[in-house]
Formats: structure tokens, C-alpha cells, sequence
RNA sequence: GGAGAGGUGGCCGAGUGGUCGAAGGCGGCGGUCUUGAAAACCGCUGUGGGCGGAAGCCCACCGGGGGUUCGAAUCCCUCCCUCUCCGCCA
């Protein structure tokens, strides 16, 4: 979330700013404004009433112990008087902070400035562009009837087991999962990134700390009985090991990875998008997430969005790297890049990553800081995170890229992870 | 799931109604000493918020929330968590 004397000291810029993302914050950021300043004023007042009661306190002691029983009675009237004064400011004090922090926490993040204005993807802008798209001498097949023909997913078991949306993979079919997740996993170690294995499950203040909650209730999976939501993304648990944590400035960045299964409800997804591996509940994910320095987070988007390049680039699919324009853009994303790979079966371009900077937006929630050197005062860190990669549509891309007509081949990099080089 | 014990500052640990934001130790930082280091000694060492130009003053926080009291780390209620034993179990 905002912070609250950000709006309040530039409120008309937030107003602008989130006009890039369609976003009308007038009525909003107004009420901030008013009700913050009526926060003060009330706070001020409790306090030093609080602060004269704590006097009254101190004295009543004394008093006491110096028999002086009269003076104490009397300051121990004043006493109760102030009590049922803060009582009844009080009163009107807790309302006023909830409703305060209600409003804050529906303020969408600030779009970067060099974020391009927009109304939805249509509007996003190509960055670059990688790899051939491949050329065939038959006619390429989409990945679900590849996945059937070979026997490698089945999805109408999936919905025996579960519901629609959550594939069941096969022999080698489920290898090559399993030699995706190795490689990126392994990919990221070499880069730098610290594995972590995180709980596939959360509570609701990490739920709250990346964003989730409130904005995306209802896309998560809850727990009946313990009340703990499934991961969408290894980004919940990951970014929220650090909540609550003041590093050194020294220790930025921490660059973590994780794999984990990813559950998303997808309320209200239909039709041709959600085909075969298009859009499902559970996918697998390996994510990448840093914590950085405020003044270099920018440049350490760019090294992600370079690393996630290079992962797309190894498994030989064309890509491209599109900026998202505020339209499009995540309600906690500042700057967002996402990556799409061309998929021939269906001669689509699939959405594989999405990288962010979330500037101060999570670690406010979050209340991750660094001491800058030498300085007492701490700092919020800018939080950042990427899919290297999403399983699904690069698996789907795979299929659909590498088929040929005596099976479908595996991509260099995979074979040492999957031990053969073709499926048929 | 049952029974018991307990949750205090970066860590360990004292504190069971009143100058306690919290003894003591460890760790960390600065200094004295030293060619340098160690040791020893001295000092400093939580976070957030409000007011102020600053020095500083004030408020809140001893797992979370609520209550009793003039006053709560300390008493009561409730929730969460940890540990030990039993049960169950990959």
C-alpha cells in the first residue's frame, strides 16, 4: 500500500499518476487527506492526556508512600476523569483509523513514469522481440492433441480427480515437468538466487503482506478448517520470509528462489484462452524474487527481465518482451514486463513471465527496511519478482514448437535433465 | 487430539501491581591501551508515531486482542504460537 504521508503531501500527483492506470483516486485521496488531518488532531489530543495521566500516576505513588492520602484520593479523581475523556476520544479515534487504512488499501501502486498510458494489452508496448518462429512441412498440432496423442497429460482424469483445470501428467510427460523445474531451479542457483522450498499454504497476514488480500480474495484457494490460503505464486511466501525484518544496507540484495505448485481459482476465465494448458488451477512456477535497494531496484529489473531472456532464449522459443501499459498493470506493480512465447500449434503468443518492481508497495505492507550505512533512520527496501518461468505455456510451447512428425523433441538444455530426447 | 509448562530487546535471561522501555550477560558500534591484534577498561547500542529549526519533549509497543486498576511486562479473560509427555501418523 501507499504510504499515507506520501498522499497526503502530494495528492494531486497520486491523482494523476493513477489515472495512467485507470485508476480514479479523487474521491479517495480526498478523504485521506480530511481524515488523516482529523487523525492528528485527535491523536495529538489523546496523547497528552495520556501523558498527564501518566504523570497522575507517578505522583499517586508518591503520594502514597508519604501517607499523603487526601492529595493522592484527589489526583486519583482527576485521574478517572481523564479516563473517561481518552475513553470517549478513543471512541471516535478507532473507527476513524480503520476507515483510514480502508481507503488507503484500495489505492492502487503508482505507475513508474516511463510506464506507457493505456487502456488494456492492446496497448502495451513491444520491447524486443527473440528467436524464429519454427517452420513446419505439415500442420502443427495444438498441445492438447499432442498431449493425447502421445499420452503425456491427461486432462479428463484430472477432472475425475479434482475439477476441470488440473492436468494429470504422464510418464514422460510428467519428466519433462520435472526436468523444467530442475533446470530453472538450477539456472537460478548459478545466478545467484538462494532456493528456499517455502509452505505451499499461508496465513492471512503473509497473504496480506505481497497483496493479495483484500484485492484478490476470491482467486485464492482457502483451507476449510484452518483457515489458510493455497499459494497463487512462491512470491507470497518468499517476499513474506523478510516481513518484519530491518537489514543492512550491505545485505541488499537478497535475491531468493523457490519452486512451488501454484493454485489460482481463476473465477470467471472461460473459452478458447483456457484450452488444454492455457489456464489451469494448479501449474507449477519457478519464481525469482529480490529485495533491493530503492535507489537500483530499476536496474535490477532489468538484470531480471536479461536472466529471464536467457532462460527463453535457452529453450529455443521465439519471444517477446512486452512493457505494460497502465491499463494492464498489476494493482501492486509499479513497472511490469512480461515475457510471451509464440506457440505454433496455435499459432498464439502465450503470456510465460511476468517481472515486476513493486517499488515500496509490498515492503510497506510488509514493513521490510535497511538501515542505510551510518544512518539511524530506516528505510522501506522495493521488492521485485518474476516467473523464471511458469510452467504451463512453456510446456505447451514445447510441445507445440518441437513437434515433429515422429514425436515431439526435447530441447538441448532439457535432455541431460530428462534423459531422452524425444517423445513418441 | 489429551495433559502440563512457557512466550520479555539481535540472542540468552531477570523482573509477579508503582520512577520498568525494562537488571545482568552475550553480540554489535565507538574510545583508551597496542607497531597491529587479542585481553582489559570506559561509553553507546529497539521500533513506530506526534510536536519542534534543532537540542529535545511526549505517546505506543514485554506473542495478538480485550478487561480489572489512579497505575499492568506483572492480575483476569480470550486467541495464536512454542516446548515436554501421551495418542495418532508419512
Amino acid at each position: 500500500m501507499l504510504q499515507i504521508k506520501f498522499i497526503v503531501d502530494n495528492p494531486d500527483y497520486v491523482i494523476e499518476r493513477l489515472k495512467i492506470k485507470n485508476f480514479d483516486a479523487k474521491d479517495i485521496v480526498y478523504q485521506i487527506t480530511e481524515l488523516d488531518k482529523e487523525k492528528r488532531e485527535l491523536q495529538k489530543e489523546i496523547e497528552n492526556l495520556k501523558a498527564r495521566q501518566n504523570t497522575l500516576a507517578k505522583q499517586i505513588g508518591l503520594l502514597y508512600k508519604q501517607g499523603k492520602k487526601d492529595e493522592a484520593e484527589h489526583a486519583k479523581k482527576e485521574s478517572m476523569d481523564l479516563k473517561e475523556r481518552i475513553k470517549e476520544l478513543e471512541a471516535k479515534f478507532d473507527p476513524l483509523d480503520k476507515k483510514l487504512f480502508e481507503l488507503v488499501v484500495q489505492l492502487p501502486n503508482i505507475p513508474h513514469k516511463d510506464v506507457p498510458a493505456g487502456r488494456d494489452e492492446t496497448d502495451n508496448e513491444i520491447i524486443r522481440e527473440g528467436g524464429d518462429k519454427p517452420a513446419f512441412d505439415f500442420e502443427p498440432l495444438p498441445h492438447w492433441e499432442l498431449a493425447a496423442k502421445y499420452d503425456i497429460i491427461n486432462f479428463e482424469l484430472g477432472t475425475k480427480l479434482t475439477g476441470s483445470g488440473f492436468p494429470v501428467f504422464k510418464g514422460k510427460g510428467a519428466v519433462l515437468q520435472r526436468a523444467l523445474i530442475s533446470y530453472f531451479l538450477d539456472k537460478a542457483r548459478d545466478q545467484g538466487f538462494m532456493e528456499y522450498v517455502p509452505p505451499f499454504m499461508v496465513n492471512e497476514a503473509t497473504a496480506f503482506g505481497t497483496g493479495q488480500l483484500p484485492d484478490k480474495e476470491g482467486q485464492m484457494y482457502r483451507t476449510l478448517l484452518d483457515d489458510f490460503y493455497l499459494i497463487p505464486t512462491a512470491e507470497v511466501p518468499l517476499t513474506n520470509i523478510y516481513r518484519d525484518i530491518i537489514l543492512e544496507e550491505k545485505q541488499l540484495p537478497v535475491k531468493l528462489t523457490a519452486y512451488t505448485p501454484c493454485f489460482r481459482r481463476e473465477a470467471g476465465s472461460y473459452g478458447k484462452d483456457v484450452r488444454g494448458l492455457n489456464r489451469v488451477h494448479q501449474f507449477d512456477k519457478v519464481e525469482i524474487v529480490q529485495i533491493a535497494h530503492p535507489d537500483n531496484s530499476y536496474e535490477v529489473l532489468d538484470e531480471m527481465v536479461e536472466y529471464v531472456e536467457s532462460l527463453v532464449q535457452s529453450l529455443g522459443l521465439p519471444y517477446r518482451i512486452v512493457r505494460l501499459c497502465g491499463g494492464d498493470l498489476s494493482f501492486t506493480s509499479a513497472m511490469t514486463y512480461d515475457f510471451e512465447v509464440y506457440s505454433a500449434g496455435q499459432d498464439r503468443w502465450l503470456e510465460v513471465s511476468s517481472v515486476s518492481n513493486f517499488e515500496t508497495f509490498q515492503s510497506n505492507r510488509m514493513k521490510i527496511r535497511f538501515r542505510p550505512n551510518g544512518e539511524k533512520k530506516t528505510r522501506l527496501v522495493h521488492t521485485l519478482n518474476g516467473s523464471a518461468l511458469a510452467l504451463p505455456r512453456i510446456y505447451a510451447a514445447i510441445l507445440e514448437n518441437y513437434q515433429t512428425q515422429d514425436g515431439i523433441k526435447i530441447p538441448d538444455v532439457l535432455v541431460p535433465y530428462t534423459g531422452f530426447d524425444i517423445i513418441k
